[in-house]
DNA sequence: CGTGTAAGGAATTCTGACACG
DNA sequence: CGTGTAAGGAATTCTGACACG
């Protein structure tokens, strides 16, 4: 059961301009933070597919992004947070849908 | 929380490429169900799309047509199960805020 | 650096129809 | 009844590039 709705986060089906609707930022915008390694979509014959969570990922990096945040310091953030959650014994739920 | 886990079950956002793929049923079957009233997905400018219970009930309802059950049939008994979840929904209500 | 845009191509989806039965 | 398929068109997505700065 949880296992399940936790699929539904994680699980990437989702197109870009779903997530462009969805997250207010232009499909530039969401492929070139991709290209920043702020955001990795699966790729289904070429198209991008991402999961809820991503979209969750993109909505923090819009605000960021708003604050004036570059996407380099934005990057620094996200992997300092990984290496807090992974200390903190949560490792698992981060790397258990990774693959 | 909980709301916004549940929003990840029931948006719309896939389309039916995915969802032939997670259900293992062909677009031909799935646009069928829907002409035969079992199925209810979103448009986006045409195009399908499912959300995750959609995904969920897909599978149930290709389950029974394995068994042979005619859709006619698998549309009386959703019909069915909705009249009997919505008892339960209002009865929910009504005991929540009754005290 | 971060984002917009036009360009050409590839992959997706749609509908209505014919087929089988 | 339920599903496959070919057909033609419309909408989506992709990449690499030029632009601005």
């Amino acid at each position: 059961m949880t296992n399940k709705d936790d699929s539904y986060k994680f699980k990437k089906v989702i197109s870009i301009g779903i997530v462009s609707e969805l997250t207010g930022l232009s499909q530039r915008q969401i492929r070139y933070y991709e290209e920043r390694k702020l955001i990795f979509p699966d790729r289904s014959k070429g198209i991008r597919k991402y999961s809820f969570a991503d979209v969750e990922q993109l909505m923090e990096i819009a605000d960021k992004r708003e604050e004036g945040v570059p996407t380099q310091e934005i990057r620094r953030e996200m992997t300092k947070e990984i290496r807090e959650k992974m200390l903190k014994g949560q490792m698992n739920a981060h790397f258990r849908f990774r693959s």
